[in-house]
DNA sequence: GGGCTTATGTGAGCATCGATAACATCGATG
DNA sequence: CATCGATGTTATCGATGCTCACATAAGCCC
């Protein structure tokens, strides 16, 4: 399968695609972001490669399959931001400091990668796939999947002192918890302003390191603070909103519920 | 609106409902724990109180207007809950270890409400309604919504001398993530047996109190300890699952995903 | 009571969607 | 070169969200 007929481009339009499950797969994020992902239908991303809508079903048994594969995909690029970032950190002499601000740089790439497109984010730990079953190896940059890369982590910390192994077991349910909670009620939206956002995320750190028994001195160290004082606000600085597609196009019509509702 | 007429029960069948909204929002749960949010639909919803499905516009602008008020049914429901739970706790001659431990109630009965429920508690956080908007106040028992409830129960644990003052700043923020996460985490599945779910929560809830300053004496008189040993398991003990509506009916059909996939 | 307005329900209808079946096309393989 | 299998097309079905014109009932004023 994906016999690599790229003449499809310079040939005038060929019966055969070529590689229509990766061209589908290309062109759903961008309508997922644009019509969530209850708005995303199979039908408009075959139309969007030209394609007609059964041919889709030649490589994706279901919409749920397509939306699976999305969502193993970013998976995939949210492990990849990850690499990135742990590969751009700046070394450090102390090992402990090193493997504390490379966790929170992880789960700061995390609710980064979420708020950045909530609807990915959404069909990322939407009801299509199962955490569980492993992403295939290929989409992965190292190999590592996120909750490898937390593992990982954690097992840094415990490497450089920072927790103590007794508290490692586990750890990754509470550090996911944390960071995911997080990430979703940023998503969800209407609790926090865009401004709340680093000083909610630095005090939910702070506390998940405290939490895992990092030392007070350690955190100082490392930089973490509880961040400025916030509270919880009422504004509602929304993206993405309602749920169907004719919905959304009604509520963009209107502008009852777009972006600039109090602009 | 809703003018009461009972008589539509015993009369044969009249014409006008008399309370279709509220009927409507009453059938609305069960089927949407059937059938999964994605495959929540007006019309089943119309026909199930035995109602043409124009009708149900005359009391909702949309699909997710239904979907809205659902969210803040469940929502209320949650609150419901809590203050039940709490009024129902034993009493305890030191108040700090009462505090803490309504507040652990109160997350258990979080964690406890969404995985009873996945689907509701993908409708309460869906994208349908804004956190911020407050949900009408006579749903609500005694007037506290879940995120006042969080809040008074944090004020306890500063007033009880379990927390410190300067560390309730934002604290709401830091503990519904901790507690959504997970709640989170456990709806989408796949990452945790049901037995470890009390280990998880244990040790969720156990970072979260020292994360957020709570001592360890005090944590060790609360009885709050970090959980048996336990990790991630690729075992999956799936309830909802799939999309569509039509995909939940084939895959229940073929039993491809239903919930004893490995059994 | 009779007639008005208004709230609420009915039926038909449109556009779209998910999914399938029968047919068309094309590359590969004998 | 003929055939086959992979892939794409058209046509179609049943269902959905939503709207419109119309029907019915309830309230209300005289």
């Amino acid at each position: 399968m994906a016999r690599m007929r790229i003449q499809a481009t310079r040939r005038k339009r060929l019966y055969h695609h070529g590689d229509l499950r990766n061209a589908l797969l290309a062109a759903a994020p961008d309508l997922v972001a644009r019509h969530g992902v209850e708005g995303f239908s199979l039908r408009e991303a075959a139309r969007a490669v030209g394609v007609s809508s059964a041919a889709a079903y030649r490589h994706f048994e279901d919409r749920s399959a397509l939306l699976r594969a999305l969502a193993h995909q970013g998976l995939a690029g949210l492990a990849q931001r990850m690499e990135e970032a742990l590969a751009a950190m700046p070394p450090s002499p102390d090992p402990a400091e090193r493997a504390v601000a490379g966790f929170v740089r992880l789960g700061s790439v995390y609710v980064e990668f979420a708020v950045a497109d909530p609807a990915r984010f959404r069909v990322m730990f939407g009801p299509w796939c199962d955490l569980a079953d492993p992403i295939a190896p290929e989409l992965l940059p190292l190999g590592r999947d996120p909750l490898r890369l937390l593992q990982d982590a954690l097992d840094g910390l415990v490497r450089a002192g920072a927790i103590a192994a007794a508290t490692r077991a586990g750890a990754e349910i509470v550090a996911w918890s944390a960071v995911h909670g997080l990430a979703s009620l940023l998503v969800e939206g209407g609790l926090l302003t865009a401004g709340d956002r680093d000083g909610a995320f630095a005090r939910v750190m702070r506390a998940l390191l405290a939490g895992l028994g990092v030392s007070p001195a350690l955190l100082e160290r490392a930089g973490i603070r509880g961040g400025p004082p916030d509270g919880l606000s009422a504004s509602r600085p929304r993206t993405e909103r309602a749920g169907t597609r004719t919905a959304a196009r009604r509520a963009t019509a209107t502008g009852r519920r777009s972006a600039g509702r109090r602009a």
